[in-house]
DNA sequence: CCCTGTGTTGAA
DNA sequence: TCAACACAGGGG
């Protein structure tokens, strides 16, 4: 009975829902060219190659929603179709009210953009793997202001717990130089205009603002280092030693030109909140749902 | 030549 | 409506 598909269309708003790591999985025979693992997840059909294809049924026919290197971005397809197709009350794979951290009206937002569009150019979208950014666009256009890129559409890079000096006055934060030279743009002199000042980064936080920090590479300690712009960003998201900072991409690359960078934090412990009030910050009011995050691993219980 | 996605069938 | 299966035909 059961065997493995998720009951509950709520999957939770885990971004890595890994699964297929189950390991031992059985010596294939190599006399199957496809073992047809039969997906664990809706609208999902395993394909000859080992890809993942998705598609809906809609009148009697099928609509073919591309295919995708991994189940669970066939099934994120799946499930954008199901709520063009039959609307909010769709059976999905996953938690469709996307969480994301900033509001409750994305999922409105993302509600309106499927409207605004045909059937067949949400397909479209998908079978090209570009709704991602067609619906940032959309949000943009229609909203008028920034929007967080969703969680689901980041692909989790590294982390790194802040030290005391990542927050106090040197202003600069270092990066694991084993995760800097694999995932952030190379500080060669080319890259930097051929003078040692190293390059400007932008990443986008978990309220789709824009911070802009300046990443070189200092000889003098061998360390690849976020300076200008950082100490901006310690002060205004509360940031103190034991905190932990996220950073994370864009899922869907367009062109590998210029890749959309994420930076997200999260507290060490959730408090502190009289301690920021003092602060006064008249900017905004402070956004604490920041502990839904990529990354991070289950939440203990976040009904509380 | 490889992969996509359609044709098709039987089950739910 | 849905997924399993087979493989035509398209695209590189």
């Amino acid at each position: 009975m059961a065997s493995g598909k998720p009951t509950n269309p709520e999957i939770d708003n885990d971004m890595e829902c890994s699964s297929p790591e189950s390991g031992a999985e059985d010596a294939v025979e190599s006399s199957s060219p496809a073992p047809a693992p039969s997906s664990r997840f809706k609208g999902v059909v395993p394909q000859p190659n080992g890809r993942w294809g998705a598609q809906i049924y809609e009148k009697h026919s099928r609509v073919w929603l591309g295919t995708f290197a991994d189940e669970e971005s066939a099934a994120r397809a799946y499930d954008v179709a199901a709520l063009r197709f039959r609307g909010r009350d769709a059976v999905t794979n996953y938690q469709l009210p996307l969480a994301v951290e900033g509001a409750s009206s994305s999922s409105t937002s993302e509600l309106a953009f499927l409207a605004d569009h045909s059937k067949a150019e949400i397909v479209d979208m998908l079978r090209k793997h570009t709704y991602a950014d067609e619906l940032r666009q959309g949000l943009r256009r229609g909203h008028g202001r920034a929007q967080p890129t969703p969680a689901w559409a980041r692909e989790f890079l590294f982390e790194k717990a802040v030290t005391p000096s990542d927050v106090g006055k040197l202003n600069r934060l270092v990066v694991p130089k084993q995760h800097a030279e694999k995932h952030f743009p190379p500080t060669t002199a080319a890259a930097t205009g051929s003078n040692g000042k190293g390059l400007l980064l932008n990443f986008e936080d978990g309220e789709g603002k824009v911070w802009r920090f300046r990443y070189s590479y200092w000889n003098s300690s061998q360390s690849y280092v976020l300076t200008k712009g950082w100490s901006r960003f310690v002060r205004e998201k509360g940031l103190v030693a034991g905190d932990t900072v996220t950073f994370s991409r864009s899922a869907y690359v367009m062109n590998d030109t210029e890749e959309q960078l994420f930076i997200d934090y999260k507290q060490k412990n959730k408090n502190d909140e009289a301690a920021d009030a003092a602060k006064n910050e008249a900017g905004h009011a402070a956004v604490k749902l920041f502990g839904v995050d990529i990354g991070g691993g289950e939440m203990a219980g976040s009904s509380g």
